[in-house]
DNA sequence: AAGATAGGTGACCATTTGGTCACATGTCAA
DNA sequence: TTGACATGTGACCAAATGGTCACCTATCTT
C-alpha cells in the first residue's frame, strides 16, 4: 500500500477524522483522554490511531505508562500539494468546460 | 451519510482515484472508454462511477445510448476549503509546537 | 510489595466493500 | 427490422473493516 493510500483510507472513517478534530483543539492527548470523548472502547479508539499512525497523520510518544498523541499536519499539507492543487488550479476553467458541455443539448 | 463522508469515502479507493485521474487529463468519457483503461470488468468500473458520482465527484449524462462522464472539482474544493485550510493555517505553528513538544526529554 | 492505572495483543464477529456474472433494456446502423 | 453495441440490475462471493472482549505487561502510588 503506498502512502497517499493510507492517508486517504485513514481519513475516510469519521471517528478517525473526529480524533483528527480532538487533537487539532488540542494535542497531546492520552488513549485514555481520547476515549472519554467517544462513544467507543478503549480499544477501537487504539486501532482508530493505530491507523492514524500508520498513516503519520498522528505520532505519538510514550511518557511513563502514558502515550501522548499529536498531529501531523505534513501527510494532509502533501495531499494538498499533490492532488487538491491538481484539481483546483484550473477550477475556474474546469467549471466553465463543465458548464458548456451540460448546456450542449444532448 | 453526510456529503463529506462520501467524498472521503470515495477518494480512499485507489481505483477511484485513478478514474479521476482520467477524468482530469480528458473529460467526456463513456464508460466503455474507462473500463478499457483498467483491469477489471465493466461492471466494477461501473459500480465505482456510481460511488463517484454519489459523492458529486463525477457528473454524467446520457448522450444517446452512451453516457458521458465528467469530472466535478466542487467537491474537492469544499475539503481544501473545509479541511485542509483548517490544518495547514496553523502549518508552521503545528509544526514548531510538535517540535518542541518531541523534544522534551521524557 | 500490592493494588490501581495506562496501554497492548490476538481472537472473534457482523457489516461493508470490491469485484464478477447472468440477464435485461435501450439505441444505433445496415 | 434485426443484430450489434452501450449501459443497467440483482444476486452472489471473498476479503477488508469496525468494533468488542479476555487476557497480558508495564508503570505509578502508597
Amino acid at each position: 500500500m503506498t502512502d497517499d493510500d493510507r492517508v486517504f483510507k485513514a481519513l475516510a472513517d469519521p471517528t478517525r477524522r473526529f480524533l483528527l478534530d480532538l487533537l487539532f483543539a488540542r494535542d497531546g492527548r492520552t488513549l485514555t483522554e481520547l476515549e472519554s470523548e467517544l462513544e467507543m472502547t478503549r480499544f477501537g479508539v487504539m486501532k482508530h490511531l493505530k491507523v492514524l499512525e500508520e498513516a503519520a497523520l498522528v505520532v505519538a510518544r510514550k511518557r511513563g505508562r502514558e502515550k501522548v498523541h499529536f498531529l501531523n499536519p505534513v501527510p494532509i499539507r502533501l495531499i494538498h500539494d499533490r492532488w487538491i492543487d491538481k484539481f483546483t488550479e484550473q477550477h475556474a476553467a474546469a467549471l466553465a468546460d463543465l458548464k458548456r458541455e451540460l448546456e450542449e443539448s444532448p
